[in-house]
DNA sequence: TAGTGGTCTAGACCACCTG
DNA sequence: AGGTGGTCTAGACCACTAC
């Protein structure tokens, strides 16, 4: 019963690579939309021209990476970055106690155009002096002003992207990244340090000048280790902290 | 060619899942020491009587749990807790320019038996009072002073540890743990603020009054979500950060 | 009842390592 | 050459979901 061994698999990769290298593909094209139903496992497998226990190696490796979605007896279906999702994967503050699982409120303090200084080019990997929007978020959780966002992202990917498209907004930032600009984020580096704060510190998040703030500088990416966002994020950690589990599973 | 199905499958759970338990015991009895072989995919599937294609699934799961280790052509190996693997695994403190590679020099600067106060008895899952090691660890890189640990560990699990084993362990912390006590830390969680310096970040750090530091506090844990230890780290981040990547494979 | 994903089997060949 | 893990196939039955 054996099969023509490696038959698709081009460049010495094995072929559930290969596969899951075309749905991919088909995911970034916009064949199968988010939150839409993918094609049978049989159906992958006949299109594909494998059996289905390859096919089904090249999806559990996607739903690993959290693109796919299985629903036993329905499906499976490509991930979206909703708030279930997205935030709590990428959004890591909390309350001391952790009962902070509330929502944070969103405050737009400024949204403008620029051009991208020699850190950001280099975090993003531009060239200096590229256009770039330049973002400033306040986060509330609670009521009070915990997070002070400031986002960069290049103007190039997001060309058509005004004040009111991000203010308004259906979700959170990665999920308008995803659903109007086809933009995956998949994937994030940060470094934290301590600071003491600053007079925007001051005025934002209430911490006396020369008080404690936690500096969260995050590049955000997508496929092919490509930089999507610079963020640098200002906490104040009076009452509420920054939580980060490491798991083997 | 069907066989029985979910003939081992005791409770429901699908065969492998059993499968992974058994070889589990068989890590933990200590039939299989640390860094060795164990017996090759046909063999367990023979001792096990499955077929090779679940203990293969057993397995995947034990080594995305990092828990084994695969090595092609030569077998299937127990993951120790050695530099390479554990230190970065948990380290999370590089320099600026992330260049700092090297291993960090440590210092012990006290090592005291102690009973258990509020907080850490209630990290732990011990009872207030009961006996525990206090111990002061002081990490250098690149020769200055950058870290200060407090860590806390229950004095039970770890009954003949002296300071003098302590000092003299061959490798890591976690190491320690694992080939001396058999406990086998996979997990963490991690709570990070920014604070003020104080006096003892002052003396060991050389932080001035005032300045920021980076506090973390650890609590790791081994199988069955039991905690093992309670770490609270003191961070000097004038050159230093802590490096946290999100990916998803 | 029909379709989907979830589990399990049995056996093939490949790539790699060791003797 | 013989053993090990890595890949792939083909087909079975189960559990769940929808109609």
């Amino acid at each position: 019963m054996a099969r023509a061994p490696s038959a698709l698999g081009l460049g010495g990769s094995p072929l559930y690579r290969a596969i899951k290298s075309q749905i991919t593909e088909n995911l970034q094209s916009g064949e199968w939309g988010l939150g839409e139903a993918i094609p049978s496992e049989s159906r992958l497998a006949e299109r594909f021209h494998v059996s289905v226990g390859t096919v089904r190696k090249a999806v559990d490796e996607l739903v690993a990476e959290k693109v796919l979605v299985r629903q036993q007896g329905k499906g499976t279906f490509v991930a979206t970055h909703n708030r279930d999702r997205t935030l709590y994967y990428f959004f890591h503050i909390v309350g001391h106690d952790e009962t902070d699982k509330n929502y944070p409120q969103v405050e737009l303090l400024s949204f403008k155009k620029d051009r991208a200084g020699n850190d950001a080019a280099e975090q993003l990997q531009i060239a200096r002096g590229d256009p770039v929007f330049k973002i400033q978020n306040l986060l509330l959780l609670a009521g009070s002003p915990v997070v002070l966002d400031d986002i960069t992202i290049p103007v190039a990917p997001f060309q058509d992207l005004t004040r009111d498209i991000f203010k308004n907004r259906d979700s959170t930032i990665y999920a308008l990244y995803q659903s109007r600009y086809g933009i995956n984020v998949i994937r994030s580096v940060e470094r934290l340090r301590a600071n003491l704060a600053d007079s925007a510190c001051n005025k934002h998040l209430g911490i006396r000048p020369g008080g404690p703030v936690l500096e969260i500088r995050r590049v955000a990416y997508t496929y092919h280790d490509t930089p999507v966002e610079l963020r640098v994020s200002r906490v104040n950690t009076t009452h509420h902290e920054y939580l980060s589990e490491l798991s083997n599973s």
